[in-house]
DNA sequence: TTGTAAGCGTTATCAA
DNA sequence: TTGATAACGCTTACAA
C-alpha cells in the first residue's frame, strides 16, 4: 500500500504551504494562476482527495444526507421508493453529497434515529418520504434546526374524523411553519385518468381509494371528483374507501358494481387496488405505474420520480449551500403523466 | 441550540479526565466499576454521542459500508434489490455500521467510484451485487486490500463462448483468490420448480432462461436439467435462451410449444420471462417471487433476501472487527423457497 | 486505575 | 498572494 496522500504531501510536491493547497480547493480566487496550476497538477499526479473526516471536523458539515428505506409493503408500490432513491443518489452525488440509509419502525423510532444520526454522524440533512396527516417528524426536525425536505407535501395536523366530503385534501392543514417539499400532484393524476375514461365514452366512473383522512388518498379522490364535476356528472355513491391491497380492490369493485346504477369504469388510488378491481371490471386505471401495471397492461398514473428526486436535492442545496439566513422554503408540485395502455 | 456535547463536557460533568470517558466507551474493563457507572450516568444525562468524524480521524475507520443502487431495469426484478437493501441497512445498523449508496453506469465506472469513496470517505467495506462472469470489480478491490462481500458468487473469468451443455455453472471458474460471498442456490430453486411441475404430472418440462455464459442463468438452467435427469427425462431441445423481458418470454415459449413434441410446462429463469410464457402456456414457474408473480398468481422461486443481507453483514464483520490477520474467506449458499400458487 | 501529551488532516485566523 | 499557528473531538502511548 502506498503512503496516504494528504494535503501535506501535495504541499511538498507543489512546493507551497498546506494552506495554499487548501485555498486552491476552497477559495481558488485567492491563489495566483500560476501557483494554482502547479498545485492542481500535483493534486492530479498524486491522486489526492481531501479527507471528509478531517474536513468535517473543521467545518462541521458531513456532506451526508439521510433517507429512510422502508420495508416494501406489498411489493407493488414499493418500487416507487426504489426509483426515487436511485435518482436521489445520482443527483446528490453530482452536488457532492452522499446518501445514507436508515430504517425505522414508526415515526417515533424515526425521530430517535434522527437524534442518533445527528449526534454521531453530523448529518447535514434529511429527506423524508411518506408524509401523512399528524406527521410528527417535521416539527421535530424544524424544532431542532435540522435542514430537511419532504417528498410529499404536509397534510396537516391530526386526521380529521368527520370530514367526509368536500376537498379536504386541498387544504394543507395549518402546518405551524411551512417547509421545503416536493410532491406530485395526485389529484391531477386521477383527474387525467378520469378524463381518459370519460373520453372513452364512460359516464359512470367510480373511484376506489383509501378511507378519508389519509392526505394522499383524499387528494387522489378529489382529482376524480373534480373531473367528474367538471363534466357535469354525479358522483354520489360512486366512491369506495378501503385499505390497500389486491383483494381489497376486488371487493370494493364488486360492491360498486352491485349498485343499482353501477359504474362502467373505475379509477383507483393504487396499482394494487386497480389490479383487484380489474378482476371484475374491464375499464380500470391504477396509480404509480409500477411493474405490475406495465406487465398486466393496466393504464396507470406515473410519477416523475427522477425529477422529484432532483428537485429534493435542489431544495436541499438551497438550504445547505448558503451562509446567510435560510431562504424562505420552496415548494414544488410536479405533474404526473398518464400512461395509457 | 444547546452547547455541543463533547467528551470534555462529559469528563467535567463526571469529574474525571477525558481519557477516562474514552476508556469507559472503548475499554470498559480498564475502569473501576464505580467510576464507570458515574461516567455512564453523565453520558446518559447529557445525551452524549462520540463524534464519528473525530473517531474516524484517529482510528481510520468510518463505520460506513457502501452499496450500489441500480436503476431498476424492467421494474419486475428490481424490487429484489430493494428488499435486500432494507435488510442490509437494518442488520448493519445493529452492528454499528451505516449504509451509503452510490450509482455507477458500468463496472469501470464503479471502480472509479470505489477510488473516490475510499479516498475521501474512508469507507470500511463494499457490498457488491450482480456478480457476473468477467467481473473486474472483485479483483480491483482485492488488489487494493479493500474488504468486501459479494451477494452473488464469483462466476469465473471470461464468458466462455463455446460452452453449451454440461453444468458449466457449477464450476466457479478459476477465481484467482476466493473471497467472502453470499448467494442463493438458483439451481436448487429451479430444481424445486421442476420437481413441482413433475409432481403435478408433467413429463415434458421446458426451460426458458438467458443465453449460455451468464453465470446466474447457467446455474438456473442446470437446476432444471438436473431435476429432469434425476427423473430420467430427456431435455433435448427443451431449453431456450433469450434476453430478459415479458415479450421475449412469450416468444421463447411459442417456439418451444411449436416443437414436434412440445413441453406441457415451462420453468423460467425470471418472473418477467415467466409472465410472458404464461400468455401461451398454462403451467409456468417464475423466479424471484416479485410482486408481479404474487399479483398474477404465478408460482415462483423466492430468495431469502433479509437473511442474505444479514449474512453479508456477518461476513463483513468477520473481515472488519478483527485485529489479527483476516480469516479465510467464508462463503454462504442459501436455499431458496418455492412459493406455490 | 487514572491523567497527561501528542497527533490524526483539515480549514479559519491572522501576520508577513 | 502566501505561510505559520491554532483548533475541531477523539484515541493511543505513556507517565503518574
Amino acid at each position: 500500500m502506498a503512503e496516504k496522500t494528504t494535503i501535506t504531501t501535495v504541499a511538498r510536491h507543489a512546493r507551497v504551504s498546506r494552506q495554499t493547497v487548501s485555498n486552491v480547493l476552497n477559495a481558488p480566487h485567492l491563489v495566483r494562476d500560476e501557483t494554482r496550476a502547479r498545485v492542481l497538477a500535483s493534486i492530479e499526479v498524486l491522486g489526492y482527495r481531501a479527507s471528509q473526516a478531517a474536513r468535517q471536523m473543521r467545518t462541521g458539515r458531513s456532506r451526508l444526507i439521510a433517507v429512510r428505506i422502508e420495508p416494501t409493503r406489498d411489493g407493488i408500490n414499493g418500487s416507487v421508493l426504489d426509483r426515487f432513491l436511485h435518482g436521489l443518489t445520482e443527483t446528490a452525488s453530482t452536488a457532492g453529497y452522499r446518501v445514507v440509509l436508515y430504517t425505522a419502525a414508526d415515526d417515533a423510532g424515526e425521530i430517535a434515529t434522527y437524534d442518533e444520526l445527528l449526534a454521531s454522524h453530523d448529518l447535514d440533512a434529511f429527506v423524508l418520504t411518506s408524509t401523512h396527516r399528524g406527521d410528527i417528524r417535521t416539527a421535530w426536525l424544524a424544532g431542532h434546526d435540522v435542514p430537511f425536505v419532504t417528498f410529499g407535501r404536509p397534510w396537516g395536523a391530526q386526521p380529521e374524523p368527520g370530514r367526509g366530503g368536500g376537498h379536504p385534501a386541498r387544504q394543507h392543514g395549518g402546518a405551524a411553519e411551512p417547509h421545503a417539499w416536493v410532491d406530485v400532484d395526485g389529484a391531477a393524476g386521477t383527474a387525467a385518468a378520469t378524463g381518459h375514461l370519460l373520453a372513452a365514452g364512460h359516464r359512470r366512473v367510480g373511484f376506489i381509494g383509501w378511507p378519508a383522512g389519509s392526505g394522499v388518498g383524499d387528494d387522489r379522490r378529489a382529482g376524480w371528483q373534480d373531473a367528474m364535476g367538471r363534466a357535469g356528472l354525479d358522483v354520489a355513491g360512486l366512491s369506495a374507501g378501503t385499505s390497500d391491497g389486491i383483494d381489497q380492490g376486488e371487493r370494493a369493485a364488486r360492491d360498486l358494481l352491485a349498485l343499482p346504477d353501477p359504474p362502467t369504469a373505475i379509477v383507483c388510488a393504487s396499482d394494487s387496488l386497480g389490479l383487484g378491481a380489474r378482476r371484475v371490471c374491464g375499464a380500470v386505471t391504477g396509480f404509480d405505474d409500477t411493474a405490475v401495471a406495465a406487465a398486466t397492461g393496466m393504464t396507470s398514473v406515473s410519477q416523475p420520480l427522477p425529477e422529484a428526486a432532483g428537485r429534493c436535492v435542489q431544495l436541499l442545496r438551497r438550504l445547505l449551500d448558503r451562509d446567510g439566513p435560510p431562504d424562505t422554503p420552496e415548494q414544488v408540485l410536479l405533474a404526473p403523466r398518464l400512461i395509457v395502455r
